[in-house]
DNA sequence: ATGGCGGTGTAGCACCGA
């Protein structure tokens, strides 16, 4: 069992480069971010036609998440119940014994910034909604984009990134917290190359030069994290052209 | 210190992302 996590900004733009990803990388769920479609507009077809169920809610422009998956996806709850919010940033789907959970966690913009305190009050927000469902799934998965870099290990230069969003310590304790639930970076249970990151900014080469952030996560619940095997960033679809600026993270489950 | 790039909307640029 693989599952996948892929900010594709812009699902319209990257729907060529996720089928060609899932053909070369059959997994059986891929969770997607930064759709920025709505429903109406969302390529139900072309997605079931390479063999993928989809669950899906978005909005235009901005956010957007989805689920696909080879396996039949029940209970498909969109958002969370104990935090109201306008932006399409969350749905979750039970598939094969497993809760599943797509996010994509607000950028936050700035220190200063309103959207950081909205960035803050998601994650708590998140937090609660987590604990009740971890109580009702043993077997849960969180996969997306945190916009959180959890360690100075995820960032390039961890002295540029100091006092910006994305590293800053109450957006990192939000992250342990979610660790202190007991859910894993899959990422860390295994020995990793140095060095190693799932977004790089379009600008100043910055893929090249390899000046990234590890941001994009799979968490798994005890049970399923001791079935996990491996954890891979896959940086070949961020070589292709007209890349998104993400690219994909994937456990494996025994 | 700022903007760099890319996507979107409805436009001739402004906004947002990270």
């Amino acid at each position: 069992m693989k599952l996948a996590t892929w900010n594709v900004n812009s699902l319209k733009v990257r729907l060529p480069q996720v089928l060609q990803w899932l053909a070369e990388n059959p997994v059986d769920v891929l969770c997607l971010q930064e759709t920025k479609l709505t429903d109406d507009k969302f390529p139900v077809a072309e997605i079931e036609a390479a063999g993928y169920q989809v669950a899906f809610t978005g909005q235009k422009t901005y956010n957007g998440v989805a689920i696909l998956s080879r396996h039949p996806m029940t209970e498909v709850v969109k958002g969370n119940p104990h935090f109201e919010d306008e932006q399409q940033r969350l749905i979750a789907a039970s598939i094969d014994g497993m809760r599943v959970i797509c996010a994509y966690v607000p950028n936050g913009q700035a220190l200063d910034s309103d959207k950081y305190g909205y960035k803050l009050r998601w994650l708590e927000g998140l937090r609660h909604w987590l604990a009740e469902e971890l109580a009702a799934h043993d077997k849960l998965a969180i996969l997306g984009d945190y916009n959180i870099a959890p360690e100075d290990r995820d960032v390039h230069d961890p002295a540029a990134w100091e006092g910006n969003v994305l590293v800053s310590p109450p957006e990192r304790a939000a992250f342990r917290q979610l660790q202190d639930m007991n859910l894993k970076d899959a990422f860390r249970l295994f020995e990793q190359p140095d060095k190693l990151f799932s977004w790089w900014d379009y600008r100043q080469m910055a893929f090249r030069r390899n000046m990234g952030l590890r941001i994009d996560h799979i968490l798994l619940s005890a049970p399923l994290a001791t079935r996990c095997s491996a954890c891979v960033i896959d940086k070949v679809p961020r070589k292709w052209e007209q890349p998104s600026d993400h690219t994909p993270v994937v456990a494996t489950l025994d």
